[in-house]
DNA sequence: CTGTTAGCGCATTCAA
DNA sequence: TTGAATGCGCTAACAG
């Protein structure tokens, strides 16, 4: 039954010796006779003591806290949440725990928790960062010489480690898959342009479709909402155009969501009448569209190799840390078969 | 140029005051004269000062630490992810900080980290338990005097607040509502049948079913992994009938989503020859399947439900909990007119 | 209104 | 091996 707070006092006095020794019973130390080790840590249990992580730190003159701090821009989706569950994996495993929040794209948000996470002593910061997040926003941290890892997004002038996916090049593979596929109008949908993300996507789709000599057509590029609401919308302008696309490469997985229930909704049957690529892997990508081809980043792996940068950095004790960029993986898991000439895409057409 | 860690004595130095002066105008005392306040503010974030709250707190004998713990069995899940994002919008405007960690279903995690937290001080923990979890998982917490509260899955012996959705009367309703249209042959699927969560809808399941005269078929509830890999499987199994459903309500939306898969895969169309019921309220779950009914409990909402009840508890210092219980209100958002008789279902469509 | 003193729970010297 | 001091950064009492 305990019941009040217990201390290092407490226990001592019941086992009838010194502070030290618990405290050195507490770390493990060898320095202690196993029989007093023993009781000791019987009249912890007894009385249910709870180390005191706070007390300790602050005799440590502050150092390592083992506590690290995860902030989001957007938990409710997948991606991020999936996101923060592989940093909590190699963050747990490590003995540390997650001060976890999310931002919601709101910058004053965003602020207030990294400076709430400060004053709670985090020895470390792993980052998605909300739109428009600056290198100012991030210059104290590292000014303190707490380790800072940005993820997903880039910020540009911050010189902190960051691992991002390599949106270039996977969506160059995307289109050039497309095309070889057969395609000739192909639509990039979704994604909001004051992105980075948004605009390195973009540029790979750009480079790849001027490189199969195909006209750039800036009507084939339709932002909306990064959601399966925006990949509904999306669709629905783009077969509403002129001259219509017959595949589409997606800003992310949540948009190509949207855009298959957009293509259904129209009667389209997204695989077989119209090609579509999703970039990202939300949760159980493969089982929602069976026809749809993914560029897969995993977003639990990239939360663990966050995590793991993070952990080196703070054992490193490295005061400032470099500007790293790790590329992830991209590969595209699954072909597509869908027609491609105007021809076989006429028939059951709804403009 | 803040660099090393700067404290109140460097700050009252600084300003030519006393370190308690200081403390009096970071707690915003009104016993302070203006000028002196002012020239403290500003000398601390000349300083680049940052509050300790670990000390602060280690004063204050541990009462306060302004940090509450929220603990989810699956953040992979919409759902879970969504609850989180409600505790935190409310932790966070009550000036509290959110520590979050994901069990995976695991006991032996889930005792790891409620120690840690523990260890860590907060002043109140949210727990969405993992399967299996006893009222001696929560034992010590409630003795030490932590409030505690536990969200959607019910803890049976704990003396702890709690709040869940009404699942009977959720599943009642659902199944009348089929009835209503006209099925006799609706299946259960989904959802592992050793929480107590799967009973409750199952009970309201039965109780529907016997309501409404209908023949009760173990082989119509076919339990699966609550995910959409269930729903998947379920309703692939429950087709494989010799007598097959005609309609079904899944454990949750995931499961439904699944549903849907499978009854595309086999050439039938959800919501049109074949009405699907989901509960739970997963992201976005209306544009999903934009014919699927769906039981609604909005996660977010009960995530702030359950930290403000947390709060609430905090603040008024109650040392031992009440088991209050709260139910969610559910409702049915959409009508599914899906054809019923076996006649009907052969033909394209009937009115 | 401001300065002085004394711990909160713990870890780290130093002696014994 | 163990016990007695000392201080981490801060707040809570009282003094001035």
């Amino acid at each position: 039954m305990g019941n009040g707070r217990v201390t290092v006092v407490d226990i001592a006095k019941a086992a009838g010796v010194s502070k030290s020794t618990v405290s050195l019973v507490l770390q493990g130390s060898p320095l202690v006779n196993e029989a007093t080790r023993a009781k000791v840590t019987a009249v912890m249990r007894e009385l249910g003591y709870v180390y005191n992580r706070g007390a300790a730190n602050l005799r440590q003159s502050g150092a390592n806290s083992k506590i690290i701090g995860v902030v989001v821009n957007d938990l409710t989706n997948g991606f991020f949440a999936e996101l923060a569950v592989g940093v909590d994996m190699v963050v747990q495993s490590a003995g540390f725990v997650q001060f976890l929040a999310n931002t919601s794209e709101n910058l004053d948000r965003q602020r207030e928790v990294i400076a709430s996470m400060r004053e709670h002593g985090i020895s470390g910061l792993i980052v998605s960062p909300a739109r428009g997040t600056k290198a100012s926003d991030l210059k104290p941290l590292v000014a303190a010489g707490i380790p800072v890892v940005v993820a997903v997004r880039q910020v540009p002038g911050a010189k902190v480690s960051s691992i991002v996916s390599d949106n270039h090049d996977g969506l160059f593979a995307a289109v050039r898959h497309l095309v070889a596929l057969g395609h000739r109008r192909i639509a990039f949908l979704g994604g909001f342009r004051d992105t980075a993300v948004f605009m390195e996507r973009l540029q790979g789709y750009r480079d790849a479709m001027a490189g199969c000599d195909l006209t750039p057509d800036e009507a084939l590029v339709i932002d909306a909402g990064p959601s399966r609401a925006g990949g509904f919308d999306a669709i629905g302008r783009a077969l509403a155009l002129a001259d219509p696309p017959t595949a589409a490469v997606c800003f992310n997985d949540a948009v190509a969501f949207g855009a298959c229930d957009g293509l259904r909704a129209a009667g389209i049957e997204p695989g077989k009448d119209f090609a579509l690529i999703g970039f990202d892997d939300v949760i159980e990508a493969k089982t929602a569209v069976p026809a749809l081809t993914t560029i897969s980043v995993d977003p639990q792996g990239m939360g663990r190799r966050a995590a793991q940068l993070l952990l080196k950095q703070i054992s490193a004790g490295k005061p400032e840390a470099e500007a790293i960029v790790a590329s992830v993986r991209l590969v595209v898991r699954e072909s597509c078969g869908a027609p491609a000439t105007p021809e076989t895409a006429q028939a059951p057409q709804a403009g």
